[in-house]
RNA sequence: GCACCCGUAGCUCAGCUGGAUAGAGCACUGCCCUCCGAAGGCAGGGGUCACAGGUUCGAAUCCUGUCGGGUGCGCCA
């Protein structure tokens, strides 16, 4: 069934077609008027330029002609030549009843199915889960569930930054540790007690020298990752316990999030198809001798730009910037391993689509290697796309930092905000009822909830201000706030239940009654804007709204004090928003408790 | 230097395929708990949509320019 406003825009394109107008400009939508009706359609003001009427003549004859009464009476016209629509109880009822049956809680699926990759979290082997992750892997997870939910088969991909030259870094700085590998059973010994912590302690230091111009370990790293990539046997199986020994402590960070893949693959995972790759860009006559490196060339005839040289001479080049595919000192660049991972997915998913869920700053990468695969034949272009971020700010504007202005850990920051949530908690003597499992339990949805939900309510491509005690305030439009809802929902079906009361057939009276019928009605379309957006602020926008419609419909209109049909109804419209807000939630990846 | 993004209420943010009186939360003011969870609800004050032009019947939304902020720009990822 569809919701009203595309049944109303249905219906509006009939006429339309009948007066001989295009139907593209018959769109209907909510009203942004309440006073004046309750859907609106704005198109005989663009129609009628096109066939040279008065907008109020056509919008006459468009309400003239209407015809679809069990929707709605015939539009009123207002100002200039709006037309505006109230729906008939009858049809309300009907659409409140449906999304009360339907499982998805009347969301429509996708109307072409597709094969999905989702590339998000992108954590890196020796470097721990900071802030940094926490967008990507909340957007991404959220992107992945949304997409699943309409039908499309959906991969989630952790792609671990695990082949690169920090890699290469890290093996350097425990050769000079070591003073040399020659001892290999004091390697072994070594590795055999390598932790995260360590490797976390390591990389910074190591990252921070070349930084500063130490040619020195920046040669020697990049030898090391050369050999490592070459296949050099002692590389590797230092490589691999470095490995191992990050996804453990990543796995368990990321279901501390409640993020989950279902392809825990990384950069490395394509190296077997590098060779092949290079041989066939190669072959393609794709690939140039530049500087020592090899590149391949993306822009397109007089894309160029202009660039200014250290010594203040100006160049015109080429933009963007050549791919650079394997440098000069032979190893494979980041650009290479997109590319290849890029062919690993055609072979193995075969995906019409991978979206990309990666911080906005990288996004002339990516157009390098997208246009890099298209040249190359491995995918369409339009295949490829880039779901970029803005970054997550302190409260001075700039990016996150601790107090002591280091980079915070993903699970301090989890730390911090369940402690604020066991505070307010016990400020409303939530403790004294629970078990301490169950107050944990609870504490830990709440500070996911309201970190997710901070995070998520802001549109995806701009930057925001991280404030965790505003995200943690149980008031106003945040995570717990939405969590409360829910859970009071809850507490009235528990209390139905007891009483051995059950919902009945809906039956829309009271004006806080329509407006909780026409919040849930407009699930589909938030959905619909999230899914074809990539955006879940909309789905948080319609988390938020529906509550706030619950929460009119609860202080008006007694559920469990009322009789007979109307407690039937009222039960049963209870029971749809729960069902609702939770999947909506879920969406958002977003867990309710029972109680709080 | 060049490119991209952003500038909306005191604060944090939506709205931007042009449409009516620009929304939400916080903060502020005032009401509402003998009644299903008041972590709530209702009402109110608060805006030259950075600025200046342009297109249009109509611009926060599209175009141009200016100012302000952020980001990126070849061997890190």
């Amino acid at each position: 069934m569809k919701d009203l406003a595309s049944a109303f825009t249905a219906a509006n394109a009939d006429v339309f077609v009948k007066l001989g107008l295009e139907s593209k400009h018959a769109d209907v939508r909510r009203s942004d008027r309440p006073d004046l009706g309750e859907f609106q359609a704005n198109g005989a003001l663009a129609v009628a330029k096109t066939v040279g009427k008065k907008p109020q003549d056509v919008a006459q004859s468009i309400a003239a002609a209407w015809t679809a009464m069990d929707l709605a009476p015939a539009p009123s016209i207002a100002g200039p030549g709006f037309l505006n629509f109230k729906v008939t109880s009858d049809a309300l009822t009907k659409r409140a009843q449906f999304v009360a049956e339907d499982v998805h809680a009347g969301a429509s699926p996708v109307a072409h199915k597709r094969r999905v990759v989702v590339d998000y979290g992108g954590p890196n082997v020796a470097k721990g889960m900071h802030v940094g992750h926490l967008r990507a892997s909340i957007i991404g997870e959220s992107v992945k569930r949304i997409y699943r939910f309409r039908g499309d088969e959906v991969w989630g991909d952790a792609h671990f930054g695990d082949w690169g030259f920090q890699m290469g870094l890290v093996i350097t700085a425990l050769e000079d540790e070591l003073g040399g590998f020659d001892d290999r059973a004091k390697l072994d010994e070594r590795l055999k007690s390598l932790t995260l912590d360590q490797l976390e302690a390591i990389y910074p230091t190591y990252a921070r020298r070349v930084k500063d111009g130490d040619i020195d370990v920046r040669d020697r790293a990049r030898k090391a990752t050369a050999q490592l990539q070459g296949g050099s046997e002692l590389h590797r199986t230092i490589w691999k316990v470095m490995h191992d020994v990050s996804m453990a402590a990543q796995k368990r960070d990321f279901a501390s999030l409640g993020v989950d893949f279902d392809l825990w693959l990384g950069e490395s995972d394509a190296d077997p198809l590098m060779d092949g790759m290079i041989a066939d860009l190669g072959q393609k006559g794709l690939l140039e001798e530049d500087d020592g490196a090899r590149i391949l060339r993306v822009a397109k005839p007089g894309e160029t730009k202009k660039k200014k040289h250290d010594d203040g001479t100006v160049v015109e080049v080429e933009s963007p910037d050549p791919l650079i595919v394997v440098s000069r000192d032979g190893s494979a660049m980041y650009g290479a391993t997109d590319l290849a991972t890029i062919v690993q997915r055609m072979r193995d998913q075969k995906p019409d689509l991978i979206l990309y869920c990666v911080d906005q700053r990288q996004a002339d990468h990516f157009e390098q290697v997208y246009r890099a695969a298209a040249k190359a034949g491995y995918a369409p272009r339009e295949a490829l796309e880039h779901i970029g971020f803005g970054t997550m700010n302190g409260p001075d504007g700039a990016p996150f930092k601790t107090r002591a202005g280091g980079v915070l850990k993903l699970q301090d920051l989890i730390g911090q905000a369940e402690e604020k949530a066991r505070e307010r908690l016990r400020e409303n003597e939530v403790d004294a009822n629970f078990s301490t499992e169950e107050f944990e339990d609870i504490a830990h949805k709440v500070a996911i909830a309201a970190i997710k939900f901070a995070d998520l309510s802001n549109f995806r491509g701009t930057s925001y201000i991280f404030d965790l005690d505003r995200f943690m305030s149980f008031e106003g439009k945040t995570g717990p706030y939405l969590l409360y809802q829910a859970v009071r929902i809850k507490s009235i079906l528990r209390k139905a239940e007891e009483q051995g009361v059950n919902p009945g057939p809906i039956a829309i009276d009271r004006e806080s009654e329509r407006t909780l019928a026409l919040a849930l009605d407009g699930f589909d379309a938030a959905l619909r804007a999230a899914y074809d957006k990539k955006a879940p602020h909309f789905l948080a926008e319609h988390a938020h709204n529906l509550a706030q419609a619950f929460s009119g419909f609860f202080a008006n209109c007694p559920i469990l004090q009322s009789e007979d049909t109307v407690r039937a109804s009222r039960l049963a419209l209870a029971a749809a928003t729960l069902k609702q807000l939770t999947l909506t939630l879920d969406l958002l990846g977003i867990d309710v408790p029972e109680r709080m």
